[in-house]
DNA sequence: CTGTTAGCGCCTTCAT
DNA sequence: ATGAAGGCGCTAACAG
């Protein structure tokens, strides 16, 4: 079961064995022939460890999420993966869940695999535990969650995008009173997308008022809850825009819970396009964000800083931007004047 | 950067080095105490790639399963990591998108990055490649899908428990007419779940009726198609059991679109108990299945396979028992005179 | 084109 | 209790 059994089966040295599954050009075909007949009567795979070690690269990537049961995550995981793998890479997953010292731990177990990269995208990260993955000279790139610096990566989310698609949508439909259901305001992606939405409503000169923005907690029982304090105010929002797909489910509850209709009296847009947004009752109309392509746009940054690195010519850190695009389904209407 | 450096900068050698970090109590303290401060002073780590290629371990397990986009997994994966980085084990991770050729490359995968155990999930397993890593002693937990072999374990799902207290539940609120949506019947596991149910309204006498049990997919949209089905028939059934939470929220969907409501006209009881269960409206009442309890199990069934394996007292195959139990919460009500 | 040799970083006898 | 030396499986010079 090693490189040795095959050699000796095929009656030359481990050498050319070696060679003629990694360059099989330097080879003479016939010798290849019968080295590769030898592989396969013993079922010969070759031990990525050893070659790790003699090569020095993993061939693994790591990914570091906040929580893999956020139904955001495994769409991208799932990207990634089909990504990685077509090239010849693993990925290793790990989650913080949201905990500061779990991530302290993610970050420690990427260094112990030695992992060619890593990607992150969790909310909690702290720039001791970057800065650790940096000085040994990690490739890394962030999603969505970080700066652009001299060594790391970043693909943006272009959020402006989508949410301007989502008010025109909005305003087109006749509303004016529009409310916004932030995610938790601690978290930096909750707070990157509220600011996003806030510029949005400005650049089309909707105004702004304060009380129409309240604050979930990404989960569906935070949006019903924000939900129903905007339903209470004396002025109630005809529509609404959700920093994320489940706030805007919780919203779609409170509606229905206050003897209301969606979209007939208040009008829901989310924010991902989850899978399950489409299966809602109304079909949610939300903001789509491709989690595939920004899964592959790391890869491609990781990959970049890999190859750099491997020729001796570290890259610069770049910035790369996924867009986001507006999928119109059941949950917005027409305005209906007020009750 | 390597044991070396360490061994160079405490005046010891590496095999000292190598023991205070692996056995502890065959080296002075004194030493001991030199060693971890070159230790921690060079932030040293263990190469686990050079560790593996010694050891023989990687202490890499393989998770196998269809599709990690599916709400029922990512809780099973987070359990898997919770345990395993508890003792020291990372997690592999790969999908086979319900597709026989990539499973194949699953397999490869596995192989190649030589994991320490597999433990598979999947709806598709081809004996040829369970084989193939059987043949090569790789040890393996199956997760609800196979059978005990004699190296093989398996973690079963009791589903025949949480059925019956949904049988009993819904006896208990005076349903009599009760229909069962399964999944769909090519996939093993979907005909465990089918034939479960079956058992149990035997069990409870209850008239069996054909036209009761209908097909769907796993998925929402195939529970809407199959309810309708169910509430276009001449005496429709006043409950219904799902084989799994989406299908159990297309029914849901499918009520409401015929102008009926839950669980007004119609009681439904799911079947996983995913998260979302819970912030349906109303939310659905399920029978749970425990998948971070089923996740432990798998890997106390790897483990000790694995130390047997190290041991050289290889271990048979055993069986691993996982229960399920009945969550009431809003889906389900009293029977109501037929309309 | 092919074989020999020397590590990759670590662990583990075997002496001392 | 510690050090020296060999080897895990493979690849990469360097000869031939």
């Amino acid at each position: 079961m090693g490189i040795h059994e095959v050699a000796k089966r095929a009656k030359v040295s481990t050498a050319t064995v070696s060679r003629t599954l990694n360059k099989p050009e330097t080879v003479d075909p016939e010798t290849a022939k019968r080295v590769w007949k030898a592989v396969k009567e013993l079922q010969y795979l070759p031990n990525t460890t050893a070659r790790s070690l003699v090569s020095g690269s993993t061939r693994i990537l790591g990914l570091i999420v906040s929580d893999i049961t956020n139904p955001f995550f495994p769409e991208v995981v799932m990207g990634l993966e089909d990504v990685a793998i077509r090239e010849g890479y693993e990925i290793l997953i790990s989650s913080t869940n949201y905990d500061l010292a779990r991530m302290a731990v993610c970050v420690r177990r990427m260094l112990e695999r030695k992992v060619d990269g890593v990607a992150i995208m969790t909310s909690e990260l702290e720039k001791h535990l970057i800065d650790e993955l940096d000085r040994r000279n990690v490739p890394m790139v962030f999603m969505d969650v970080g700066p652009v610096t001299a060594n790391i990566s970043n693909v943006r989310i272009d959020y402006g995008q989508g949410i301007n698609e989502a008010v025109q949508h909005l305003l087109a439909l006749g509303h004016r009173r529009i409310g916004f259901l932030s995610g938790p305001l601690d978290l930096k992606s909750a707070r990157i997308r509220r600011t996003a939405f806030l510029r949005g409503l400005a650049r089309f000169g909707v105004i702004e008022d304060e009380r129409l923005v309240q604050a979930g907690n990404h989960k569906i029982d935070g949006g019903l809850q924000a939900m129903t304090h905007l339903l209470a105010l004396a002025e109630p929002p005809t529509a609404v825009l959700a920093s994320n797909d489940l706030t805007a489910f919780g919203a779609m509850r409170a509606v229905r819970l206050a003897s209301l209709r969606v979209p007939e009296d208040v009008s829901i847009i989310g924010f991902d396009d989850i899978q399950l947004a489409e299966f809602t009752e109304p079909p949610l109309t939300t903001v789509r964000l491709p989690r595939r392509v920004l899964a592959e746009r790391a890869f491609e940054a990781l990959a970049t800083h890999i190859n750099a690195k491997k020729a001796g010519t570290p890259t610069r850190g770049a910035e790369y931007v996924v867009g986001t695009e507006l999928v119109v389904r059941g949950s917005t209407a027409v305005m209906r004047e007020r009750r």
